[in-house]
DNA sequence: TAAAACTTTCAATAATTATTGAAAGTTAAA
DNA sequence: TTTAACTTTCAATAATTATTGAAAGTTTTA
């Protein structure tokens, strides 16, 4: 396979995934150059590459920035901004992670604790509704203790987790 | 807070969940209320209470059922069918790791393989772009191995490895 | 078999979300 | 300053995705 093949197909591939995780593609695709770039990229040559618009390409560069897995790097002498993409997968998933625990598990966290509040109603009702939403609520804050503790952890952490999960 | 307002507020933010997921609003909505239904439901109900159209309904109900947490309930004496959400949330969790291995860890780890026969192109490229691929791939790996694991085990599997997380 | 009760499909439409491109805004050099 | 290089914004438009509702399909009952 030749080198311009295979980027095309991983930045594709990485775009569909991120639309699957509810981020829309050229964001992902934006990521994708970025990893595979080992020079950091202009919006100019994001542009280009991607046949994207200069506010299409402005846009989801912001919002991977927002995301904190993309950065700008000033080149000297080069008055334009250059972005670049971590390159360390382990703290990729740690900031996506994170962020993920911000904003959509600390939302719904908040709702099924809000919802227990629950005094006017048919008892039966209330008594499966409660029972259903605390399950619910135990449930993901079991899990975002976890994520916050891969969050916080050291790399070794990780992969000692995973050793252990894996035996 | 009266029951009828914190269903529809549950309902409303699992719908929000299942959009950042990549999962239609509707249908995020229609599994909501069947886990707080204590009774399977029929379609006429659930376009009821959720006011949508029967074509919405049945589509969203076959794919909660592609998805695997959402079955049909004959009720003895009746023509119609019902519908109920399993109520156990680990299950229910095992159930969707299952589901997103399949259609979209499995896509991206076969993309990133196929992607390491480069042959052709600017060496310093293709060393640093198989590095990028690989390390990606290698990550995509062990996580999707730890979910296989999670998706196999036991109850107490998962919380034993949550608690061993957690200390 | 016919009719009733139900489910599924799907073309049309609506709603949402992404993208464009040009104008406005900003910053740095001349 | 003024101009040039660059970034941001945003209304208009395009593309995508969700939803509707009525017709077609299926199964059960009479």
């Amino acid at each position: 396979m030749h080198y311009e093949d295979a980027k095309a197909k991983f930045i594709q591939s990485w775009g569909t995934l991120g639309s699957a995780w509810g981020i829309n593609k050229a964001m992902g695709q934006i990521h994708a150059l970025l990893l595979v770039s080992e020079e950091p990229l202009s919006t100019e040559e994001i542009m280009e590459d991607l046949q994207i618009s200069r506010g299409n390409a402005n846009m989801n560069i912001r919002g991977l920035i927002d995301w904190g897995i993309v950065e700008k790097v000033y080149k000297p002498g080069e008055r334009k901004e250059f972005f670049k993409a971590g390159k360390d997968i382990l703290e990729l998933a740690r900031q996506v992670s994170r962020e993920r625990r911000r904003r959509e598990i600390e939302p719904v966290m908040r709702v099924l604790d809000e919802v227990q509040e629950i005094s006017d109603g048919d008892d039966k009702e209330i008594a499966h509704f409660k029972e259903m939403t605390g399950k619910l609520g135990e449930f993901t804050k079991q899990i975002d203790g976890a994520l916050d503790k891969f969050v916080r952890s050291d790399k070794n952490w990780f992969f000692n987790m995973i050793m252990r999960m894996m035996k």
